[in-house]
DNA sequence: CCTACCGATCGGTAGG
DNA sequence: CCTACCGATCGGTAGG
């Protein structure tokens, strides 16, 4: 269920390379520690000597992996909204829209908690993101929000859901799946399976709305 | 319903002064371009100077109204979380639990609706807080989370609600609220009590859950 | 409120 | 992979 992605700092490295079995554990293992101290400390706060410490080597020794820091956040970002629209699409189906709703529900709540270090970062450093890379990381987000708005509309037409508005359904569910990442704990007493369901039960049970707003719907 | 609060700052400056008639403007100046740059690039991306130019001075002036940077950010954090604080106590009732609930989501939305900065903040910057204000500030997260947690075990109790797990539910429904910080605007189409409407609704559809999971209750 | 300046730290380069 | 070093920038202070 977890998207098979290569890491745009992999793929710059094949490119360069001839050899793409000779993969440079380096640079993941720089990856890796950017994860680790961005999704801690914020980017800002990281510095090279400390992505460096962290793997046992001095920050300019870096240098020889990546060219700049900017790129290890890119990185990060990039893979981190391409896994989840891989996700989306892997836990799709074409069956009745409740059910697809909960399944990339399921998918949406599994990756935020086995990957609580990349979608923080992706939630809190967009605005340490330097174009285009911020574009397009804005542009792979809104990817996404439409993936779930199409589900989300098919529901409502079917009259499977009934929602004022299909957009604070949206926000309202993916937000919600988005805080797994910052409590989800692999040895708490609710297995992530279990979490998986109760999230997909709770965002199924927002979609069936009796509406109370003056407008059975206002907008999309 | 918007709680009456005095800044951190603006107390200091109580504090320190006798007269207590003569507000330093300048004091919720700072604040407020802190409020704005801090919001948009994070803090450590922004420097005094930035906040500086941002009200018409040099960097160092700043340091006739304030001891440190840090002091804006804890200002910042420190009241909006007492804001939140004090919004729920003012909107909660003694009503039934659904009722409750209705009211402290609203208060919650329109919080969130009206101050996007601070509460953006208060999301993304509590590793750039020094000690003992992170402390401080966890701690009255904590305590707002404590109050959710009491309101929906009360519905629990009474059989007004049905959920497996509290916690579960507190952390889904703070989430979603906190979500729409990040893309209400005044001149939408819906209003800001559509919007506080719409997410009590969901709030309280969440809450009464027909369980899928194994046990009917798992755990707090 | 300013200019001048401090020590520290940053990302990144040179050169081996 | 290292040391040595670069220019830039930072938070904050001195002194007026």
């Amino acid at each position: 269920m977890t998207p098979v992605r290569v890491s745009v700092l992999e793929e710059r490295q094949n490119a360069d390379d001839n050899s793409s079995t000779m993969k440079d554990g380096r640079r993941s293992d720089i990856r890796e520690a950017g994860l680790t101290l961005f999704a801690e400390r914020g980017y800002h706060a990281t510095s090279m000597g400390d992505i460096g410490r962290a793997i046992g080597v001095k920050g300019p020794s870096l240098y020889n992996h990546l060219k700049s820091k900017q790129e290890i956040l890119i990185d990060i970002m990039v893979t981190t909204m391409q896994d989840l629209l891989a996700g989306f699409d892997n836990a799709d189906s074409n069956g009745e829209p409740a059910e697809r709703l909960r399944e990339v529900m399921a998918e949406h709540v599994r990756y935020h908690a086995l990957h609580p270090r990349d979608v923080r970062i992706g939630n809190r450093e967009i605005p340490s993101l330097e174009e285009p890379a911020r574009e397009l990381v804005l542009n792979l987000r809104n990817e996404y929000e439409g993936k779930w708005r199409e589900l989300i509309q098919d529901g409502l037409d079917s009259g499977d859901f009934s929602i004022p508005s299909v957009r604070v359904a949206v926000y309202a569910i993916l937000e919600m799946g988005i805080g797994v990442a910052q409590w989800y704990r692999p040895d708490g007493s609710l297995s992530l399976d279990q979490i998986a369901a109760l999230y997909a039960d709770m965002a199924a049970r927002l979609l069936s709305a009796k509406v109370t707003v003056a407008d059975s719907t206002i907008e999309n």
